[in-house]
DNA sequence: TTGACGTATTCCTATGTCGGAATATGATTG
DNA sequence: CAATCATATTCCGACATAGGAATACGTCAA
């Protein structure tokens, strides 16, 4: 099988870091068309219009017709998940480390068993 | 240009589900052997192994030879910058939604102009 | 209407993917 | 040594990508 589609949940639409730089414009400057954001990230239009349409159909993007020219604005909620799963993971780097590596390795060798939190 | 490679970052490792899979259990259960996972995740031998070696270039896990076994153990503070950067966005869904609306609302038009945090 | 502008879409190509099957490598046991 | 176990690697095929160039589409202005 080859690899999910880009657009087809936030972790592959993320995964590119021009659309991480899209994102982060429109989090700073707050909605931006599509000139602008070429203009900004130097970036080719048609390179730029793709990528809002990857942000877009995941989500994590809106666009609003305003005249001839299109305004994109941020949806950052669409983020969530990602923030969610990642911060599981907070743990183990705050928090003394002694204390997580004693945990890791408390555990070792047991039989593959129910859950355990 | 094709897609990044999936071991070019941590961002692209992660965007497989079976590799967050692979992390989420290192998380619960602590050090695993291939095996041990194998079994747990449901997935071909070799399937792991690469999901694996894919983490381990990115520094998300790293691996002990254990006999003829090899323990692989989460070095989670690989996801730090991940995290860091969707942790950028979290104001954005906490803190009363309004405020945020407003803020972004605020800023529309203005020429491209240096950074202004 | 015509033309210019802003944006989206299509076509192309080089490339990277993921899984399965088969096989290689390496350690252990008899 | 031979057989076996645990893991890694290679080769394959089907497929999705990202960018560039060209172009289509929709809207505004003269």
């Amino acid at each position: 099988m080859p690899r999910a589609a880009a657009a087809a949940d936030v972790f592959n639409a993320v995964a590119e870091p021009r659309r991480r730089a899209i994102l982060d414009e429109l989090a700073r400057r707050g909605p931006r068309d599509v000139s602008r954001l070429v203009r900004s990230l130097h970036l080719s239009q048609p390179t730029v219009s793709k990528h809002l349409g990857v942000l877009r159909r995941v989500g994590l993007v809106s666009a609003t017709a305003e005249g001839r020219r299109r305004l994109y604005r941020l949806n950052a909620a669409g983020l969530r998940p990602m923030h969610d799963w990642v911060s599981r993971y907070e743990r183990f780097w705050t928090h003394h480390l002694d204390r997580i590596k004693q945990r890791a390795e408390g555990r070792v060798s047991h039989p593959d068993s129910p859950h355990v939190p």
